[in-house]
Formats: C-alpha cells, structure tokens, sequence
DNA sequence: TCAGCTTACGGCTCACGTAACAATA
DNA sequence: TATTGTTACGTGAGCCGTAAGCTGA
C-alpha cells in the first residue's frame, strides 16, 4: 500500500464514485487513478467500490470503513509534513477558517485584524457554511479550523474547544408595541409575527424546543440563514426579530431597538474545532488564542470558557 | 513522502537509534534506511535526528512529533489491511493480548477457553507486563488489546472500555491472630507484617493511599508483582496477604482463609484498551465481548461496568 | 455511439543493493 | 581497528501516460 492510492481513493470517494473526474482533481490521467485503484483493492482483497457493469457506483461497506482510515492516514502524513513547515518558515502559509455567516460577520472582523497584523504574510480564507457543511469541511481538510456553535463538539473525527457563550436579543422597530412591555415572556413572544433563523443555524434547534417545551407555538413569519437578512425584514415591519445576542451591534443598528432575552432560553456555547490527526501550525494555534482573547471582551452580552 | 519512510523512521526510533539495527529488523540494508531517513529529512525540511557526528543519538523537538504522527499514520493503514482481512477470512488471523499476571493467571483462563473454541484457527499470544508497558505495548502495535487496572484510560491515543470492579481481600493462614476480629480496620491491618503487591501494579497506589489518608503507615514486608508470590510467602509464615478479590481461588487456596476488606479502600475498575487508530478485526471485538461477558459472572466479588 | 472504465505496453523515475568512503569510539 | 553512517552507481521494480479494447446507457 501507499499514500498515492489512498488519495486516489479518497478522490473517488469525493468525486462521486467517477475516475475520471478524480483524475483531473489529481492532475493524472483516468488509467493511471484506475490502476492506484485496482492495485489497492488486490491488495486489500476486497472490492472497496460497488461497481454496475464497469461503472463505479458507490462504496462497498468495507469500503467505508477504508476510506475512514484512509482519510486519517493523509491527515497524519499531512501533519508531518506542516510540522517541516512550521520548522522552516514561521511567518508564511494560510489560514482557512470555516464559520458561520453570523461568526463571520460579528465575531471574527477584530480577530482577523489581530491576526493579520502579526503575521502579514499570510493568507486568510473565510469558508463560509452551515454548521454541518462547517463540520465536514473540518474533517475532510478544507479548512484548519471551524467556527461555530452547532454540530461540532459532537463529531468524534473532531477535537473541538469551547469559545463563548452567547443567548438571544429581541429587536424590533422602536414603534413596536412589544416594547412596552416590561418583561418580555415566551407567551408574549407567541402573539406577533417572528423572524429568526432557519433550522441548522444559531442555535434555532434551542429556540424553537423552548417553545416547544412550554406547549406555545410561535408565528415564525420568516427565517433566514443569515442575522443581517433578518434585520432588513424586521426593518420592513414584517415582524420582531430574535437574532444572537452579538450580533446586535449599537452604531449601525441604532434605527433598532433590543431587549435581552437570556431569561427565556438556555445558553448556546460557541466552538472552535479542528480534524484530531492535524496538527496545527504555530499560527494557527495562534489564531485560536487570539479568537480566546478577543471573545473574552464581549463579556456585556456573554461569558467566555476555558479550554473544554 | 511514502509509509516505507515513515516505517523506516519508527524502526530507527525504535532500535536506539541505530539505523544498522533498523535495517536488520526491516530485512533492508544499512544504506537503504539512511536513503530513506535522508529523503525523508529532506522533504520535510528538517532535521527528524540530532546527530553526534555522523552518529544518530537522538529525536529532535520536531522529530518527536514527527514520531508521533508517522505511527498513527501507520497504524490507519495498518487498520485497512485488517478490514480487507476481516472480508477475506473470518477465522483465521491472531489476536496478542497484553496483560499483568494478576490478569492473565485470575482472569483470562475461561475467556480465552471460550474464545480458542469458538475460533480454534486463531493463534493467541499473552503478553505480559507492568500496565506501563502494556500501554506502551497497546500504543506501538505490539498487542492487540491490553487488559489491566491502572495507566490505561488516561492516554489520549488509547480507546479504554471499563470492564469490572473489584476490590481488596486479606490472606492469612488459618491460625493467625487477625481473623479472630470481627471487624477488620486499617489500623489494625497495621499491626501485621504484610505482603502485597508492588507500586505500579493491581492498585498499590489506590491501596497505599488508603493508610496516608487515614495517616497510617503499614508495615509492608514485602511487595511483588505476582499474586502467587505473595501467596507462596503469606503461605510460609511471612506476614498477611493482601491481594485483588479475584485472585482468591477457594479451591487451590483452601489453606489460607480470606476476609473481605472491600469496606477500607476504593474500589478499582479494570478496563481494556486498545490504540484509537486500529481497526479491530471481528474476533478482536469478539474477545472483548467474550471478557465483558465473563467478567460479569464475577458478580459475587466485583460489579461489572458497561461500556464508557 | 458515446462516456467511462480497464488492459496492454513503453518509457522513465526512483528505490534497493553493492561497494567504496568517512568518521567515531 | 571495528562499527556505523553516508555517498556513488548500476539494476530492476513499479508507476505514469498513450492508446487500444470493452461495456453499458
């Protein structure tokens, strides 16, 4: 066996069982990943890919469990080889970072400036992704690290650090009657129109079990990935809105009003994670002290944690 | 970068550092493996050895985690050939079991006689050890699976399944003065010479905390690693024994009369581990469960555990 | 008939082994 | 001087690419 084959079989795998299309990715020829192909299933013994006719059409359940290990044998090769590189060249390489839109866009603009300035000379990527898109970009090595406050924690592939807790704001426009009110209650909430985050993000799961578990259903007229689209339609008077505590932000929301929440719902607890068998780069490890530091200010609307 | 490096650096680690041993266990020559070392340094860009002369004396700081990678890569590819193995054939292959004397003598005889029947083709191999060593053992592949009570479960690159509770009784021969109490204390096992285990084995440090805590000091005579020893000697008059629930067999050690003393020190959990990156093969899992199962049978004198 | 995988074959790279050399105890 | 590691070089295995063959949609 050999690392060749294992990433062509790791190209096939995520290439839709198609050899040709992982041979462009590997910059071969479809023969040549064919043969890495057959080579490593003689030598296992076993077919890794279901086939129908000559055509590839899944993984076999052995082969599963292959392209598991497979994944993690290149991501310890992978680690030695960064490790030659953090010894050479402190100050060069990336940095990709998976987040949220809502991480990308509250809490990570201070972080990035931090960070650029120290090491100037290298590249940030923000991939951009639901929680579960975020937990697989980690795990296959498309980013060094994800940021989010879903999902991660859970994966076992994933080693995952605790950030900042964080609840939920109620904005509406300063016209609203709601406003008047001078404590807000779930009940409450249930008579006017919501718009909130979509399923998968921000901790809408949370949400909507408090609900949920108080026997109320509330009026979710609109829900959206993404706080800033959920600002615009609360602007629009489509309803109030309830969007992450940090992502309410005094200069350019003032047109806005908001009222703490933290009374009706539990804490969500944002995460680092990145793949066990990677090692990080000084840098990169450097980044997530940073992110520590700087979410450790936001103390007003939520409470940082140690190391998990 | 290839896994003949990658096992070449491990054989040179592992043979002091001698790349002429190195070679001699990889059925290669001397030059091959320093190529191979080279190549490796080399496109890594560091230093992996600190060279005295031309003579390797050492791992770098680099080199160290380099190790440490390079074996679980090993170990991911080792675990693919297994899973081809497990598809090809059910009933043959081995399975090398690490474990203390207290283990592999009290413990493992009906497992492993359950196990050889159900799978007569299966070649066994008891490794025997200080739980330090079957850590290490478990971690470099040496064995299988590693069974005992203290080291294993705090290793980040160790899985470790708790297996069954036990706790301590007393020995002594039938005319010795203690049995005449009816309530056994630490106070009065003081009193007594006694023979018991060595530090490092069957829960010494959990039994020799009991006595500091309580700030006694026990007249120990004499320690081993082997309960048989400390029966031969209780046997001849040196002092009381004080040895693991499970080594007292009423039918061979119907000479010495026992005392529960499980209401003077902790209860200790045996477990099983095995290295994070291995693929158990179907009889591996199989042993395991055969041990869970028979374990559960020591009911009278140890609470078995579920999984963790 | 086309898309996609496999097989056959030639060329080239690279790793092993032999052997000479260097260096250390 | 014996042991051990490095360097030089020839040979052979293995992998890639070209090209032809096969197979199902």
């Amino acid at each position: 066996m050999n690392l060749k084959q294992l990433t062509s079989l790791i190209a096939v795998a995520e290439n839709n069982f198609s050899i040709s299309h992982a041979a462009e990715q590997l910059h071969m020829v479809q023969s040549a990943v064919s043969q890495q192909i057959s080579r490593l299933e003689e030598e296992i013994g076993t077919q890794i890919f279901i086939r129908k006719g000559k055509r590839l059409s899944g993984l076999s359940p052995a082969g599963e469990e292959i392209v598991h290990y497979a994944y993690r044998a290149i991501a310890n090769t992978n680690s030695i080889l960064e490790i030659g590189r953090d010894q050479i060249n402190q100050v060069e390489g990336k940095l990709r970072i998976g987040a949220t839109h809502t991480q990308a866009q509250y809490i990570l603009p201070p972080v990035i400036k931090a960070f650029s300035q120290e090491y100037p000379n290298i590249e940030l990527q923000i991939h951009q992704g639901s929680p579960k898109q975020l937990v697989n970009k980690a795990i296959h090595d498309e980013v060094d690290l994800s940021i989010c406050t879903e999902a991660l924690g859970e994966h076992p592939d994933l080693v995952s650090i605790s950030s900042y807790r964080w609840n939920r704001v109620l904005i509406a426009r300063p016209d609203h009657p709601i406003l008047n009110l001078s404590l807000i209650t779930l009940e409450q909430l249930c008579k006017h129109p919501i718009v909130t985050y979509v399923y998968g993000f921000t901790g809408r799961e949370v949400f909507s079990d408090a609900f949920k578990q108080a026997l109320l259903k509330p009026k979710i007229v609109l829900s959206a990935a993404d706080t800033d689209v959920i600002k615009t339609y609360v602007r629009n008077g489509m309803g109030i809105g309830i969007i992450a505590s940090m992502a309410y932000k005094k200069q350019h929301d003032s047109d806005l009003v908001f009222r703490d929440l933290s009374h009706l719902f539990p804490w969500e607890t944002t995460k680092i994670a990145y793949q066990k068998d990677k090692y990080l780069r000084i840098h990169q490890q450097r980044f997530i002290e940073l992110f520590q530091l700087t979410v450790s200010d936001l103390k007003a609307v939520s409470k940082p944690l140690g190391y998990q």
